[in-house]
RNA sequence: GGCGCCAUCGUCUAGCCUGGUUAGGACGCAGGGUUUUCAACCCUGUAACACGGGUUCGAAUCCCGUUGGCGCUACCA
């Protein structure tokens, strides 16, 4: 049987990075099996469910690269099939029509929680006849429920191994809320007969859930799949990963200037590891080297550390043409030229975390920042002296011919008076006068990305500080 | 409350199944090195088997319990 997999969010909320994660899972199990990845979107809630968000999750696919085999699925589009397997277990009698109101039932919930028992609804409408069902329906409002059978599930999960459930705990699961309107237990078990999934792997949210959904596929006959729940990414403080604790979308990643690879290469590594000490995969590694039943089986928290660095390992791999086509639009207000992108991708391709830190890193190379004078002079130097070494700097660098003015030129022209005046007190004003900061590239790279023409300029500007100072 | 899942450095984890390791790696952090600072790079260091029993010559590893964390407990998904 070939090996079917899927993706199936919910559209009321952006791309997470945990789905994220488990459509990542999902398509390298489907892959490294030849099987198919497929995606469906949940949107059976009409309330909760936003279009929106839709083309922000196929977005986030896209990104990724986790490209899904044939057409979308909605789910809202499938009402019919979900209306005839209703029907189906109405009419075998598996599944009855509940009337009680949600005061009833509500009341019900206050009782057992006094008599601290399980939460459940075990529902004597299912012994009402069809006939007085059918009558009733005329006038009451009511929801379709499963009978629940009793007895002892036990399922082989392919991460947590064997978990057990005792199915009277559950109560009458419910099933829809009228024969057009499926729940989503319903909704998933028969979505994925439909689409012939065979492994079902999701966050470990939906633990509680398989007891439930294996008691449908039961009644309606179905194949059961296999299942694998997958341990949450979790935030600092090891509660749920959400909006408060910052970046958590897709979506925000990508406009801070993640690599997918390298967003992928991270949250592989959170809950699977290889047996080796191996911890940077492009895809086909991780299609080969994947396995489910080596997935961590506690949850793991979401280190932004370790992402940075991972995607500042991929950057590095990069030949600066290419970190330049993605430094490009953090650099747009300086409307720089295709040259310059390529110096600045060589200058700062070791350095960068992500690709938005380039404005603040690099931005000074377009414009010279404001600083203070005194930042101009080398730890306990005085601004005498500062003045002193930059204009023996500002008259070597003037000797140089504009047309050999470049990081070999200068470095040579500039060393042996540096290592005659002090390194130090010769090329930190130097290095300050160009770039503006404490912290930059080594003065000899700046200059040569600046040429000797603003670099001139610079050094004048810090002359004249030092003069006012 | 009930049910379920889980527990190795600060973090992600290897080792656990098939008991005997100086408990390994990476991120972070600290120190040192390298033609100035920072970064990068190299080197070194830092730091963990939640607790209590049991089994055993021997337990991170097997068993039981405790504690703690998380999830689910809808006419949401």
């Amino acid at each position: 049987m070939k090996v079917r997999t899927r993706i199936a969010p919910s559209p009321t909320g952006h791309m997470h990075v945990g789905t994220a994660r488990t459509a990542f899972f999902n398509y390298l199990f489907a892959k490294q099996n030849h099987g198919e990845f497929l995606l469906r979107i949940e949107d059976t809630d009409i309330e909760r469910s936003k279009k929106e968000y839709e083309p922000d999750i196929l977005n986030g696919l896209k990104w990724l690269g986790l490209n899904w085999e044939g057409e979308l699925v909605r789910q809202s589009e499938k009402v019919s099939i979900h209306t005839n397997y209703l029907k189906k277990l109405l009419e075998s009698k598996k599944a009855f029509y509940c009337f009680h109101t949600t005061e009833e039932l509500e009341e019900e919930q206050k009782n057992q929680a006094l008599e601290k028992i399980s939460f459940k609804h075990e529902c004597e409408h299912k012994n009402i006849s069809s006939e007085e069902a059918t009558n009733k329906l005329k006038t009451n409002n009511a929801i379709i429920r499963l009978k629940t059978p009793y007895k002892k599930i036990i399922f082989k999960d392919l991460v947590k191994g064997e978990v057990e459930f005792d199915t009277s705990l559950l109560g009458d699961i419910s099933l829809a809320k009228n024969l057009d309107t499926p729940l989503y237990n319903f909704a998933v078990v028969v979505d994925d007969h439909e689409s012939e999934i065979t492994h079902i792997i999701r966050g470990e949210d939906h633990l509680s859930n398989t007891p439930k959904q294996i008691l449908i596929i039961e009644a309606l006959g179905f194949n059961q799949p296999e299942y694998a729940h997958l341990p949450l990414i979790l935030a600092t403080d090891r509660s749920k990963l959400s909006k408060r604790h910052g970046a958590v979308s897709v979506n925000d990643f990508t406009k801070l200037g993640y690599l997918p690879e390298a967003m992928l290469n991270f949250l592989a590594l959170i809950g699977w590891h290889p047996k080796d000490e191996k911890e940077i995969f492009n895809i086909e590694e991780l299609i080969k080297e994947f396995d489910l039943t080596r997935v961590q089986k506690a949850g793991g928290i979401f280190d932004i550390e370790k992402l940075n660095s991972i995607n500042n390992q991929y950057i590095k791999n990069m030949v600066p043409a290419e970190i330049a086509k993605f430094i490009a639009p953090y650099l747009d207000m300086y409307n720089p030229t295709e040259a310059q992108l390529i110096k600045v991708a060589h200058l700062f391709r070791e350095r960068l975390n992500i690709f938005s830190e380039v404005k603040e890193l690099a931005g000074f190379i377009f414009a010279l920042p404001i600083y203070e004078a005194s930042l101009l002079s080398w730890k306990e130097s005085s601004k005498e002296k500062t003045k002193e070494k930059l204009e023996v700097v500002l008259n070597v660098l003037e000797s140089i011919p504009e047309d050999s003015f470049d990081i070999d030129s200068t470095t040579t022209e500039l060393m042996p008076k540096a290592n005659e005046l002090g390194r130090g007190e010769v090329l930190w004003p130097l290095r300050v006068a160009l770039s503006g900061m404490a912290k930059s590239p080594s003065p000899f790279e700046i200059l040569d990305v600046l040429g000797k023409k603003e670099s001139i300029n610079r050094i004048k500007k810090a002359l004249g500080k030092l003069n006012e100072a």
